[in-house]
DNA sequence: GAGTGGTCTAGACCACACG
DNA sequence: GTGTGGTCTAGACCACTCA
């Protein structure tokens, strides 16, 4: 019987051994690590192995290397973060509770000028317009109120939203190329407020995303959220 | 005169062509593509060339390869996506206006016990308090209620927080490890409200970040910004 | 000049998937 | 069996930094 460590590739037995001596704090921050040449020998391994198991260290962030210096424990200087903005359905549902959404629209319109500009379409031409209450074990969650361009998913009118959300459809249906966000605490407006079941001074968490193709704006969507009932979780280490 | 391509090395080349393919749509989401044997011959490098250009791809998330079967163009399935949280000072300044901030409380306290289970201390030991508004151009942007545990941050008490933010000042004298963060819209309290200089109903943003060295809580702020002025921006390209 | 990382090669053996 | 990726080697040349 033989250990995992012994079964494992020597990039990566190498790897771990400086992983694990950074973790335990074996070169603080700064610090001069091995050479590829001590880590050959200690290893008995070629330097390509080793040179592959500490690029892969700084590709991750946790040292930094200068040509004819020498290999640093990185210092953990990043000052930003990033958090996760996960799709509502598979949020509830990781949580084991029940998602149902409540379709209160879904139709063609005529775009305004300024929506029209968003969505990359010409004034007036018509494009989809859902508003979609999304409930957790039966209590209103979301209020999603979003617009498509009709261009990037033709089929979106004809689709069951009780049975799939709009981002799940439209992540499968559109070539998804970047997308934008924006987080603000506002109050919701008096119709959101209703469906959502709250007061109408009440501060809600809103998100707004807009998705793009390559060539052109997917969607745009209000997403409302009971500030007393969701919040944005987000965790980080170097 | 060379041409910057001609110079770069084989596996930068390499990377470059199948990146620039895959941003042209050359192989969409799912295709096969090219395998490094068909690479090798094509740039006339050897196949652990092909392979570093193709791994580095694979760990950036454009492809996915299956030993056995081949490489493929990395399917933009993400349905969750990443927000940045920066520091407010820096923020400030790259908008190129003026960050000043005014401290309203600096002081060493007995903790609750809610508080001590938080920052991992006795209940009753003595923690340091800062309560901090920080300015942009003058408007009222940020209120930074925070609360440090010393054996972190021994220091704390002492220093000019007009000069530098707590996150700076943080960020430098301990071993940063760990940070959570959870936002949500709510209201102000009371206090809040005077010194951000907004009516007490007005909602918020309010951003809760705990951070942790390796053996202990360093931190614990509760950043409240007003909703109508301030809000988090977030972009995400495969 | 000695030591460091940056990169490349030509071949090799293996595990895996598929027809 | 054939083709794929996963990994390793032993050596090489280069650019860079520092004493």
């Amino acid at each position: 019987m033989v250990s995992p460590e012994t079964m494992a590739p020597p990039y990566q037995r190498v790897k771990h051994f400086l992983k694990a001596g950074l973790a335990a704090g074996r070169w603080p921050p700064g610090a001069l690590m091995p050479s590829e040449a001590e880590l050959t020998a200690e290893f008995s391994v070629s330097r390509m192995t080793v040179n592959r198991a500490i690029r892969e260290l700084q590709a991750e962030g946790l040292v930094q290397r200068s040509q004819g210096v020498g290999t640093f424990a990185a210092p953990l200087h990043k000052v930003s973060s990033t958090l996760t903005i996960r799709d509502l359905h598979d949020e509830i549902e990781s949580r084991g509770h029940v998602h149902h959404a409540v379709v209160h629209l879904q139709r063609a319109e005529a775009a305004s000028a300024a929506l029209a500009a968003q969505l990359g379409v010409e004034p007036g031409a018509r494009v989809f317009h859902t508003l979609i209450v999304h409930h957790e074990n039966g209590v209103p969650l979301q209020c999603e109120d979003r617009f498509v361009n009709p261009a990037t998913a033709p089929r979106y009118g004809d689709q069951d939203f009780t049975r799939i959300t709009p981002t799940h459809y439209l992540f499968g249906a559109t070539a998804l190329w970047r997308a934008q966000y924006s987080i603000e605490a506002a109050r919701a407006t008096g119709q959101e407020a209703r469906l959502l079941g709250i007061a109408p001074d009440e501060p809600c968490l809103i998100v707004v995303r807009r998705t793009f193709t390559r060539e052109a704006p997917i969607t745009i969507g209000r997403l409302v959220h009971p500030g007393t009932r969701y919040g944005l979780q987000g965790e980080f280490e170097p």
